[in-house]
DNA sequence: CCCAGTCGTGAGAGCGCTCTCACAGGTCAC
DNA sequence: GTGACCTGTGAGAGCGCTCTCACGACTGGG
């Protein structure tokens, strides 16, 4: 036999169901599509029909008249390695996906980290596959975003874009503000030389966390001190780099700002390789709350990013654009100190 | 100005590369499919003329002709609280994504722990949305795999069916065969009393691993003893409390083999709160692999998992399916014993 | 020199759905 | 009674693409 099923689908069309049900095409569709303008009788002889012959609306037909698929994609624009080891990556892809499904669209999930990828992203999305996307981004780069949209494809970006490009929409968290809460609390709670060990420079909640910590220095009157300042990265490895340094070129340090709580770990560890005890020597305060930093011995006190916030925020601000609902442009959501033992 | 650019999409359709690239639309098609039997000339004016006006194919009208979406969907099976916290399920994830956009495809990631929510994915995937489904679960049930079969998707299990259901698709690692090794290991370097700590007995993974350990016992030739088996699960809070109980009911075991890295972890917690010392007293192996495992303290001895194996070779088993190419039914990977600290 | 066999091409028929439009049949105000 | 207005319905025109089929223009073997 050489007769076999086309690949994947069984038919199973609308027309067949029209049939079956003694209506026009239009009308099993007003039925199926949930129109108000049907007949009591119309709508159960269609909907009868529709059940016995297990009837399934085809995605494609539907896209093809409407120009929407009724799935939104969330992109990462990194590499593997990094997305799947970032608990934050992991945190926004859970509540995006969460938010997405509670609207009953589709979450298409790609990671983007080569040019070659990125350029078959943009042709996927815009031959209309998707509504919209959802760009997971923490490098400045925001040319991604913007040939999306010059595409027609609605982007809304996580984290912020470098040159205050108007007209793109972001969603951010108050990295600023949440250095510099850091930084006052181990001021206000005696610590007389506080250092900080940056995130990466190169990505906006690394510079705008460093920006926090700098104006929380200036505000109680202290001068800038750049030996105080250890540039390091958001890893585990880099956080304890950079503090080896730091306590080399500094043994005078009493507190750590850390650039996240991965880095905040290495730091530690760090610390206690140089015989340092933590708090009793050297305050430490990472930055994102991850669940680890609870778990973690000593527990860190830490910067708490609204992860579940941030996915929900941006992916709400997608579909009142994609529904031309007037939204916000941008949000900026606050942070706050989670204080255990390290500080 | 009441008029708006349509939802998402500036036309630019095959029939306007064709009418600028002075060719009929059919031709046009040839082109940008690829096809061989295209005269040169037209195959340069009709890519010259698709670049020049940013021609990108529209994917659900290919999509309606062809019957195929060119998208893969990635389908947990899984609350996400799980999902989302256990390394298994994001290794496949990533190596899964890996495979799939190697082909040039699109992976669809969802997460269905809901009834309702797993209606709407079967829906979804029989409407044409998807080509074929990776399905992770790792309960039993693969009543979710049947359904989607007879909507006419293809679909690959990762886990092993219940009932030895012919005509499904699975991949599996070789869970009988990890817990064996383990428990000959032990038995092999002098341990006298060894014990394990199942992980979810519900789950095929964990019952096939403790049926390993017990094939191991007996062909010891020693008499199966059910004081040494304790009921766990594969989460670190599970492996701490059932190794609690199991050292009150047995003080005297000298090995245990755990159902999980993880529970592996709260194993050796329970240990030493016990006053126990790792392999000095008792020797414990975990299962898996995970990242974690080499990064504790102590450095884990576990059964490694091929887990980006597993994933690459259920995507691939997929492909084959959906281009008749005639792949096997099932695959089962076989598991190595890594060697560190604690066995 | 003719006919079979390539090769490149265009015409045109759909794929399965949505949506506009027209229309029949009713209801209501005047 | 007549016009204005609903309300439910069907006919039919596409959406943008692929793919079959037929056809003209070449080839080359006899």
């Amino acid at each position: 036999m050489t007769q076999q099923t086309r690949a994947g689908r069984n038919a199973a069309t609308l027309e067949e169901v029209a049939a079956r049900a003694g209506v026009s095409r239009a009308t099993a569709s007003r039925v199926l599509r949930g129109a108000s303008n049907v007949s009591d009788s119309a709508r159960d002889a269609v909907m009868a029909a529709a059940q016995e012959i297990a009837y399934t609306p085809n995605r494609a037909a539907r896209s093809l008249v409407t120009g929407r698929s009724d799935s939104i994609a969330f992109l990462v624009d990194e590499t593997e390695e990094r997305m799947f080891s970032d608990p934050f990556f992991l945190g926004m892809l859970r509540s995006a996906q969460d938010a997405v499904a509670s609207e009953g669209l589709q979450l298409v999930f790609t990671v983007a980290s080569r040019e070659e990828e990125r350029d078959r992203f943009v042709a996927y999305a815009a031959g209309g596959h998707v509504d919209g996307v959802l760009l997971i981004s923490l490098h400045g780069n925001n040319d991604l975003q913007r040939r999306l949209e010059n595409a027609g494809v609605p982007t809304v970006l996580s984290g912020r874009p470098v040159r205050r490009a108007r007209n793109l929409y972001y969603v951010d968290a108050d990295n600023v503000g949440g250095g510099r809460l850091a930084t006052e609390h181990l001021l206000a709670s005696g610590r007389r030389v506080v250092a900080t060990v940056t995130g990466a420079l190169d990505m906006s909640a690394g510079a705008d966390r460093l920006a926090g910590y700098r104006a929380a220095i200036e505000a109680a009157g202290l001068a800038a001190d750049e030996t105080l300042i250890a540039s390091g990265g958001f890893t585990s490895t880099a956080g304890h780099d950079a503090t080896a340094r730091l306590l080399e070129q500094r043994p005078d340090v009493d507190a750590i700002v850390v650039g996240s709580d991965l880095a905040a770990f290495g730091a530690i560890r760090a610390l206690q390789q140089a015989g340092r005890r933590v708090l009793d020597d050297v305050a430490v305060i990472g930055f994102d709350d991850i669940r680890e930093a609870a778990e973690h011995d000593p527990p860190l006190t830490t910067v708490r990013q609204p992860i579940a916030d941030l996915g929900s925020t941006m992916t709400r601000m997608l579909l009142d654009r994609l529904a031309d609902r007037a939204p916000r442009r941008s949000a900026v959501l606050p942070v706050e100190l989670v204080l255990r033992a390290t500080a």
